[in-house]
DNA sequence: GTCTATAGATCGATAGAC
DNA sequence: GTCTATCGATCTATAGAC
């Protein structure tokens, strides 16, 4: 590996916990999403009550109100925080280094524990509920997650390619098949809550994954 | 192909209504479970009230806990009727005759048709959405819907192999990556509302997965 | 079994004081 | 901005007549 891999450079992950104080006035409207994300994502929309958010929140629904007009507009700005923050953690870690079907199986597992872990199930599973209710929902979920993987992957496929480690003429396509072959049933079964797969499971999923990939595409 | 092509035996598709004659006693639980059907479809769990049904079926609410103890239980029953129903209209169809190759590219493009279709994306999304509250929901759907399909694939993939097309040591490992295939990146999209690929589009998504699918599997 | 009518509870959102 | 208190609407579920 002479040339650089473009996942390397990994940025500081961004902060869940606002800068002021705890219980200060400024501090409120984080109070307030962190409360309606860990209620969104356990009670899911219809679920979740705005009496249920201010008494997690430690404050009264109608300071919500004077932050969020709506429900509804809490939980897209609820969601559109996360999104901004739950995919750098997977995808801007340090890629490991080495032998890129070791790198390729490293990262297959990591995207594999991601997805299948209960945050991620929990946050799709209601964008897709609620995205007939609230249109922009699921293109503010794509773009701000799984679009930001991909294109990040894209590029590192790219890398690959130059150092003629893989033959992938349309790296975006590639890209798609990677992450499909990782998905599998597997990720299905989860998000419909019969299936809890263990690390192992993982472990053993990603590396056939990569073992196809690499069938696929492998120069 | 002188051997018997293990998808071709169709049976006749369920019918939706009772057999009992419309507006008598015995219709009316149909009549529920068909207006709760539509509705929940099209609002979602907690967007369809009891009311709504209960209009919808020209019944009164009474009427329906008469049958149904609670609204969770009307939606199970619900769902066990239409998965009993839904993949049958997918899977027992005839399956056209021709070359390998065109028979996987025409159950391809049936099968992705159908799976990002209104009807599936909106099952799959309430089955979702609920399979927390719910917790045999899942299993319900994934074992009268998508498992019957698979299982269904895999005896195909045996034929295949069997008459040396394909090289399939393990024909449901090979059923789960065709599928994957499939799927892309493009069921999520639509599961997310973020899109609704065309005739055209899904014309190629197939041809492009059985390129990938033969690649992997072609003897 | 089926209806009308309503109980009983909850929810989203707001008014008004501070 | 933040609180308490509450409105008005809606929902699930049931009581009671037939």
């Amino acid at each position: 590996m002479t040339d650089t891999a473009p996942l390397a450079p990994a940025s500081a992950a961004l902060s869940t916990a606002s800068a002021a104080a705890p219980g200060s006035r400024a501090a409120k409207p984080q109070q307030i999403l962190d409360a309606a994300r860990d209620l969104f994502i356990r009670d899911g929309f219809g679920g979740t009550s705005m009496d249920a958010v201010a008494k997690a929140a430690a404050v009264s629904k109608a300071t919500i109100y004077a932050h969020f007009s709506s429900k509804e507009e809490l939980f897209g700005a609820m969601m559109s925080a996360e999104c901004g923050r739950y995919w750098p953690e997977l995808m801007e870690m340090e890629v490991p280094v080495g032998a890129p079907v070791e790198v390729l199986h490293a990262l297959a597992r990591r995207f594999m524990r991601f997805i299948t872990g209960s945050y991620a199930i929990s946050l799709l599973r209601i964008v897709a509920a609620e995205s007939a209710r609230i249109p922009e929902l699921g293109r503010i979920f794509y773009e701000a997650g799984p679009a930001r993987g991909r294109a990040r992957f894209a590029d590192f496929v790219r890398y690959l390619d130059r150092t003629g480690v893989l033959n992938a003429a349309d790296p975006v396509k590639t890209t798609d098949h990677f992450f499909s072959l990782m998905r599998g049933d597997l990720h299905i079964r989860c998000l419909i809550g019969i299936e809890a797969p263990s690390e192992e499971q993982l472990d053993t999923h990603a590396r056939e994954a990569v073992e196809l990939f690499l069938k696929l595409y492998a120069r």
